[in-house]
DNA sequence: CCTAGGATGGAAAGCGCTTCCCTACGGATC
DNA sequence: GATCCGTAGGGAAGCGCTTTCCATCCTAGG
């Protein structure tokens, strides 16, 4: 039942021999075969429904067609977004992307890294923040042993030591925001500040209070889960703690977490924003969908995934190049100067 | 600098022949190696950092762990709902992932399914609806060549002729959908049916008419790009032609259809229920931070990329099982009978 | 004490392909 | 007409691994 033709068969049907019919086939990569013949070839390969194997190819060539690609789950729209330009891009380049997920893992990214080492993959993408110190030396080890059999590497989000990183300026990028929060009239926040090891909420937590300077001032700055449930609870506790009436505008550092807390200040029968302003950070498609239209950072997602590939496939070492983000005032955080 | 280890380095280091080698590191599979042997290979590969190469073990075995996943767009949240899952459940089964995106073209989707070949897949999973007829040729005749290569292949969504499928129970979901608003008191609906070519919406356009029996009717029933853009514009035109004014309910064939045409209801000053209530169909969890919450028939996306997987992975001819669906009343369709 | 048989290691044959290297051939050069 | 060279096809050597088959050793039964 399983019939395997292999290039042997072709080129027998076609009467030449093995290495002509490999020749034929690849458009004579080292050296030129006769158009007669190829034409021969090419139909015998189609009478057969010849289909190269891509193993033998990898392997008698010495490298894939794959490119490793890490996130932490692709669900999260930020790494869906993401991997829809990494896709794109690989495949334009004649890549397979070989899809991996750490579940926020460490331990696991560091597997899945020798994974893709096994699978000798030509380049490998690896999105998603990492927590800053401690468990990542697993993660560096193995990422030092696949570059050292030279396979590229690029990191999104944020820069990881000796490895070509697209980042994300989130520090710029909050302040930014918290430019334009000042321009618009508010002056006391509350910071829904994430995890207080993860690299990319501690940027944007920084980067917001830095430039806030002495014309604003955070009234409460808690540390919570980066996700819906966090901010969910983190706006809940706020308001318990009777921060909320105090405070101008709650600022999330990130977009899931700021829909959280949307919703959990609608739970608690206060609105958006006459009761309380908010501001998010990411740019997340979904939001086209919220109401009020939430204020966020908008982050160039498809231009991380297309430079990421770029990068890993460049191979100019540990490069750290950074994408912008830009400030998009909705309808959560209204002018407060005058009507 | 590019240093590759093998296995005959391993044996070499290790003082054994590549065989006992290979098999010390297997598990032996074939025979046993005797205990002090086994330790004395893993430490060696240990001390040389060896890795396996997957690609030449493929060869060898004649079988990859790769498990194909095609999709229409990664990004799209029904997808790559679908796509966690059945990363999830490979990775349980130690199979890596070889994600592909079909733009939504069929020819692209031959392609793929040809590239998959190539890559000796051990399986792959289809995602995403396809359209009646036509164009399907190319693909029927791929996946034939695929199957008889020994490949598993199943289809999420809808069954696929000669190819295991885990269909989404479309007509009964929709008819549930249409009993539970009759129940509420609906009657009259404007229905934003989708591409007409198009399976699925075909389904729940007609299961949900189908159910309407005499107690309800629908005023009016158009085509729809089925993306966000085509619900946004036959809300616009519906409230043009005045049939919105007609009618009790819009129901859409599918989510993003839905915020496409609550947008457009916004955008129009109507407020959602009081002036038009709404429904959609999918169920996609990017919902939760819709206001109001949107009534819709929710389809169990991660059962189906788990049981496409198994079902794949099965191996048992073109069994189609059917997975149901849920109606769930959200804001968008308040109970009309009554306060 | 001899031999059958289980246990275990090694040699070697592939898996399907690419590519190096050699050979044959035809035309150009002297 | 003999020598060269460029062109194009074929033979064969791997790529790194698994697995079959054979060789060897040891133990146990007669």
């Amino acid at each position: 039942m399983v019939q395997r033709v292999t290039l042997s068969d072709v080129a027998r049907e076609a009467g030449v021999s093995l290495a002509t019919a490999s020749r034929a086939i690849n458009g004579s990569a080292d050296r030129s075969v006769r158009p007669e013949l190829v034409e021969r070839v090419t139909e015998a390969a189609a009478r057969l429904q010849y289909t190269p194997d891509a193993t033998a190819q990898a392997m008698a060539r010495g490298r894939t067609t794959t490119l490793g690609l890490l996130v932490h789950d692709i669900a999260d729209p930020y790494f869906s977004a993401i991997a829809a330009a990494v896709v794109r891009t690989a495949e334009a380049e004649g890549l397979q992307v070989s899809l991996a997920t750490t579940q926020n893992d460490p331990a696991r990214e560091a597997q899945l890294i020798d994974l893709m080492r096994r699978q000798r993959a030509r380049a490998v993408v690896i999105a998603g923040g990492r927590s800053a110190g401690e468990r990542s030396d697993a993660l560096a080890e193995s990422l030092a042993a696949l570059g050292r059999q030279g396979v590229g590497i690029a990191a999104i989000g944020q820069p990881v030591p000796g490895v070509a990183s697209v980042a994300v300026d989130n520090r710029g990028g909050a302040a930014a925001l918290a430019a334009s929060l000042l321009d618009l009239g508010y002056r006391r926040f509350a910071v829904l500040g994430g995890p207080t090891d993860r690299v990319t909420a501690r940027d944007r937590r920084e980067g917001f209070l830095d430039a806030l300077g002495d014309r604003g001032s955070v009234a409460s700055s808690v540390e919570t889960a980066f996700t819906w449930e966090g901010g969910h609870r983190a706006l809940l506790r706020l308001a318990q703690d009777g921060v909320l009436a105090d405070v101008d505008a709650v600022v999330a550092t990130n977009d899931v977490m700021a829909l959280g807390a949307l919703a959990a200040a609608r739970e608690l029968g206060l609105g958006v924003p006459q009761d309380v302003a908010l501001a998010g950070f990411g740019g997340i498609s979904t939001l086209r969908d919220v109401v009020p239209t939430l204020t966020t950072v908008t982050v160039p997602m498809d231009e991380l995934g297309v430079r990421a590939v770029r990068l890993a496939l460049g191979d100019q070492g540990d490069v750290v190049e950074s994408v912008g983000c830009d400030v998009v005032i909705g309808g959560s955080t209204p002018d407060l100067r005058g009507a």
